[in-house]
DNA sequence: GACTATCTGCCTACTAGTTGGTAGTTTTTC
DNA sequence: GAAAAACTACCAACTAGTAGGCAGATAGTC
């Protein structure tokens, strides 16, 4: 009880790990099995198909991804603050190597053969982002700190896509910097 | 003889149509059998093991790319030209979902699950590209058509990672016009 | 020209191991 | 004692990969 986990949240972030590791194909219950110390028939017992497991990986990932958001949006006033909190997030979890790659962006690479449940899921991960990034930006359009050429949403589908980009070329090259030096001027552009 | 396709062609093509559908643990020999009209043993004789197929499909893949990076050094002087061939190149293939996504992209989404071969073409890509960009970059602002803020390095390294997330937003989104959207400004700013 | 040898490309048939998933049973927990 | 959670023991399908054979083309040599 409490803060000891249960063996459902064990599985959940083990299949979170391996699919950031290498996504939805890359990875089997009787890996999972190996890790949480359960046989494969009690994984199933837990999440029937490998599809009701991923589905779940990612509706937690986003709800926790909504409520940094929410904590951002009491916590954080400033819009340019805000948009800094939420590359500097994915800046320290990459660095740190504990979580260096968005579980949707992975998956959206693979949204082809993924089962349509989960991509319904992974489409709505990069709308809401976008539409968060969309409203911070014209929320600091409307206060006079930002003054960015073209919209708002243009603007917010550059920052999402670039921010991805990076985490992409970090992986590529094997090296955590090259986010920082990819991500960093995106705000002074941004900035009046 | 000439322009007839061998066998062995046949399937590196097939397998980088599969490898941008889903990344490498996405596909198998039997797949590919399935498509070329040859059994599973034959795909084995011209590429023994699955790293030898795939690492064919990147090198053939950089070739071409490099091919094309010649042809554009060679026909097209202007260096913001040079940046817009590469970015309406890919809006093309989007656009007509021929070949919607950069093989290696793709890959390195999965670098840490690839055999090291593979991962090593990946990575030689990332670097090539990014050279051939900032060379572009170094050379147009040498000319003076350019006055982007920031090295001529690290406005390649975006630039890179723009295009990637694009293609990725654009596969989540399933909605190839979101590459235009957000590439069309990239240039505007790097541009004197 | 015939005879051999090698090579290429493909085949059938197989292997060992893995995959996601199921049936039925026992243990644990409230 | 019921329900939840775990287990053993399966399964059929699929995975990458191997062994060995065979037809046809090519090349060397007598």
């Amino acid at each position: 009880m409490g803060n000891v986990s249960t063996k459902a949240e064990d599985i959940v972030s083990c299949a979170r790990a391996l699919i950031i590791k290498g996504g939805y194909n890359s990875f089997s219950y009787a890996d999972i099995s190996s890790v949480v110390g359960l046989r494969k028939a009690s994984i199933h017992h837990h999440f029937p198909a490998k599809s009701d497991l991923v589905r779940t990986v990612v509706r937690q990932y986003r709800e926790e991804g909504e409520a940094g958001i929410a904590a951002l949006e009491r916590n954080v006033p400033d819009p340019l603050d805000q948009l800094r909190a939420y590359i500097g997030y994915w800046e320290a979890c990459i660095t740190d190597a504990s979580h260096p790659f968005c579980v949707c962006a992975l998956l959206a690479s693979e949204i082809q053969v993924l089962p349509e449940d989960v991509a319904l899921e992974v489409r709505g991960h990069f709308r809401t982002l976008s539409e968060w990034l969309t409203s911070v930006l014209e929320r600091g359009i409307a206060e006079g700190r930002f003054a960015p050429p073209g919209t708002a949403r243009e603007n917010a589908e550059m920052l999402m896509a670039t921010v991805h980009g990076a985490m992409l070329s970090a992986r590529a090259y094997g090296d955590a910097t090259i986010f920082g030096v990819i991500t960093k001027p995106l705000l002074d552009r941004i900035a009046a």
